[in-house]
DNA sequence: TATTGTTATACTCTATAACTATA
DNA sequence: TATAGTTATAGAGTATAACAATA
């Protein structure tokens, strides 16, 4: 029943994308949860593991997360001795962020976690169909990103 | 240079989905603006438009939100003048739900307008990859409710 | 002047407990 | 006992303005 109520908005990208999310992060996280980790920290932790020595803005712009956001994101993970943070050499405005080994053992145990929970996500689609979902949603990231800017350059121009 | 920071984590349909959903649903949000409207309530609109007299249960369960926090979108309608809420004459404990002329013509409008947008943020996708697309992702989302539903026994009986 | 990290703040979304009135 | 709608509330996530230190 209250799967054909919806039938219309099922048909909209925008819709059926937010129901996907909505269902999968939660997910997500109680599967990161016994790690001491969420979406942002394990993301953060991926890229700061294979990206050492960059700065928090630059780490920023990867998540796409506005700066202050990122700061009690850091915190957090500093205190949990997950990531070090380093007076840039070049830069001392910046910060060179750093996994410890601690941080990078957690990587490494969450990630083979978070692999198993892909399987069972995608269960049933090949892996070939899965590699065109993720082609295919970041081709409408994109589009949606295109929109917002020049929307945004019509409201300052106008 | 940022595109390849988080190549790892393209791999991953969480993470994929999570960043196209953040950058659709502001795109989203703008278009619906000048009709007065926010995503939840231009979904409930459609749904209310082509379902009328159902109750605020149902409208929740349809759109996968909370029943406290239905209660203001439906408000936010009511006072809008887009829907109106009359005792149902079967159970005098709900509310049943119907669009105003207002809210069915602004229905209307602003679907013209969701279109276009559709049509901008899937472009470089045919209408059978789109297709395609959709269904995947209802069934990641189906995939990761059972998930969740799993969990959640499990936390019970434990 | 511009940028890095920061503080403060606010708004939206989501989730849960507990109440009332009906069933 | 259970359900429909409601209130209150709390936690995430996200966004912007403004500041000090440094470039």
């Amino acid at each position: 029943m209250s799967k054909l109520i919806d039938a219309q908005l099922r048909e909209l990208t925008g819709y059926t994308l937010r129901r996907a999310t909505t269902s999968v992060m939660p997910a997500v996280n109680r599967v990161l949860e016994p790690f001491g980790l969420r979406r942002i920290t394990y993301s953060s932790l991926v890229i700061v593991v294979r990206n050492p020595g960059l700065n928090q803005s630059q780490l920023a712009d990867a998540l796409a997360v506005e700066r202050p956001n990122l700061v009690q994101i850091v915190d957090e993970m500093e205190r949990d001795d997950l990531l070090s943070r380093e007076r840039s050499a070049f830069d001392r405005r910046a910060y060179a962020l750093s996994a410890t080994e601690k941080g990078a053992a957690l990587e490494g145990e969450a990630t083979k976690v978070i692999s198993a929970f892909e399987a069972a996500v995608t269960a049933g689609l090949s892996a070939e169909q899965v590699k065109t979902l993720h082609k295919n949603l970041e081709i409408i990231e994109a589009n949606a990103a295109k929109l917002e800017k020049a929307d945004e350059r019509q409201v300052q121009t106008s």
